[in-house]
RNA sequence: UCCCCAGUAGCUCAGUGGUAGAGCAAUCGGCUGUUAACCGAUCGGUCGUUGGUUCGAGUCCAACCUGGGGAGCCA
């Protein structure tokens, strides 16, 4: 007989026919007589209640029927007698296909705090948490293909290794196939020559320089992978290992940007709620009750477009006790975001236009010679979930910016190259994966929201 | 990296300088339709680590380790 997943079972349940079923027991209820398991398998939130009686029951081996034991079931779909489901599966034949000694099996019926399943990371899976993370994120991930795909964008490959040193993004780790016990030196300092690559090494912090030069070749694209970033960051929207969405658009300038973003975020949204509802409301009962009623009016309504120096006045006129200073030139902090976001305009803001000085160099310059078309998307609670600029195009007025930040333009020369010859407007952005799925499952933290979460002091599993 | 908080049974927690506790889990028994099943009994501890104060430390102090919250860096 072929395997059944328990949501196609219950999506198309009607009474009479025979399945079969592999999964996972949650929870066993016995009466002697009579077993009730819940068995999942991952494919939806729901389990199915299988009743187990008579010369079925007295055949197995009860003491091993437990929680986290497999199993494979076979039986009939029948209407329950009981409440809480519709539908449930009278067995007619069970198997257990691999046991799970409740002396030490760690997960039990019953809640178990965050902190505590990030320790058995290879088992959270099989909570009802961490199966609906895996659905949405992977819901989520699929609307994001989906959505550029359907809009004529190219999925460009970006290289995870760079030789580039300063790609402007913070800290990199180093590549090196170089015996750490025995570094080659010359002139007393390490010779990279030797190095796998002739020269330093790192792990990519963005594939923002690469996915430009498609752009400038193939209009619109995007890159959707794994970035890493070594900073020392301890908190609970930051990863040392995320995924990163970076969509480059050419003949687009920064408004052009601010509408791909708002459009692209309001469809991912309203994609996922739409894929997963069941998933969604755990959340929204479990972890925020407010999650699905703010992704509806954010899909519902416009975001807020506002340029730096707005918010600078806004945040003066506030009269609100910050803690930094709000100054014209200084950088916006985390109070001050979330003061927009949440407080002052209650809906995700996109700030534009920011200081030159604050902003990377290859943000383009605008008319005032003073700031950028840089542009950050923020949501409540999260803070920035998109960070995104239209580009420099022009030569000089790049090599003078670069040379401002002191950098070294040979090491550019390709990215130099690309505004020599057929130079054009473009733009892009940055949307942080995760921090996309813990806002949209209301997660307070971003280890909550990756199966394998890597931070400083911890990359087990 | 900085500031704050926490660490007691497998899990979640109580314990206010004087005999180590509860619920759940586990184990054994009971129960013919359960819903984190229920009922009875049993088992369960290097109180994060090291040092100090004290007649006496889970409790007070110090350092370290681990975790959490916030900040910075950013997505």
């Amino acid at each position: 007989m072929r395997r059944s997943k328990i949501s196609e079972l219950l999506i198309s349940a009607d009474a009479g026919y025979e399945v079969l079923v592999c999964g996972w027991i949650r929870t066993v209820r016995n009466s002697g007589s009579v077993a009730f398991l819940q068995v999942n398998d991952g494919s939806c939130l729901a389990d199915i209640q299988v009743v187990v009686e008579g010369d079925v029951l007295s055949l197995l081996e009860t003491t091993e029927l437990c929680t986290g034991c497999s199993v494979k079931v076979e039986g009939a779909v029948v209407e329950s007698l009981g409440k809480g489901q519709k539908y449930e599966i009278k067995a007619s034949y069970v198997e257990i296909l691999g046991t799970a000694d409740s002396n030490d099996y760690p997960l039990q019926k019953k809640r178990h705090t965050l902190e505590f399943l990030r320790d058995i990371a290879h088992l959270r899976p099989r909570t009802n948490t961490f199966g609906a993370m895996s659905r949405v994120r992977n819901a989520a991930a699929f609307a994001i293909h989906t959505y550029f795909q359907k809009h004529g964008f190219q999925y460009i490959q970006t290289p995870m290794i760079t030789a580039s040193d300063a790609e402007g993004a913070g800290s990199m780790f180093r590549v090196t196939t170089l015996d750490l016990a025995n570094v080659p030196k010359k002139g007393g300092v390490p010779d990279l020559s030797e190095d796998f690559f002739g020269k330093s090494a790192y792990l990519t912090v963005s594939g923002q320089l690469e996915a430009e030069i498609f752009a400038q070749a193939v209009s619109d694209v995007y890159t959707f992978g794994p970035t890493f970033r070594a900073e020392n960051s301890n908190t609970s929207r930051h990863l040392a290992e995320f995924w990163m969405v970076e969509p480059e658009v050419a003949f687009c300038d920064l408004n052009g940007l601010a509408d791909l973003a708002e459009d692209f975020l309001k469809n991912v949204f309203a994609e996922v709620i739409d894929r997963c509802p069941d998933d969604m409301a755990f959340f929204n009962q479990w972890y925020d009750k407010t999650t699905l009623s703010t992704l509806e009016s954010i899909i519902n309504s416009d975001f807020e477009r506002i340029t730096y120096s707005d918010a600078i006045a806004m945040l003066k006129r506030s009269e609100q006790a910050f803690e930094y200073p709000v100054e014209w030139g200084l950088d916006l902090q985390s109070e001050h975001e979330r003061y927009l976001t949440e407080t002052k305009i209650g809906k995700p803001v996109v700030v534009t236009d920011y200081p030159k000085e604050i902003k990377a160099f290859y943000m383009r310059l605008n008319e005032d010679d003073k700031t950028v078309a840089a542009m950050d998307v923020l949501v409540p609670r999260i803070g920035e979930i998109i960070g995104g600029s239209q580009r420099e195009e022009r030569y000089d007025v790049l090599t003078d910016r670069m040379r401002e930040a002191g950098m070294e333009e040979a090491e550019y020369w390709w990215y130099l190259d690309l505004r020599k010859y057929g130079s054009v407007e473009h733009a892009g952005f940055g949307l942080g994966f995760e921090r996309t799925v813990q806002f949209m499952t209301g997660m307070q933290n971003i280890r909550d929201v990756i199966p394998f979460p890597r931070t400083p002091n911890n990359a087990e599993f």
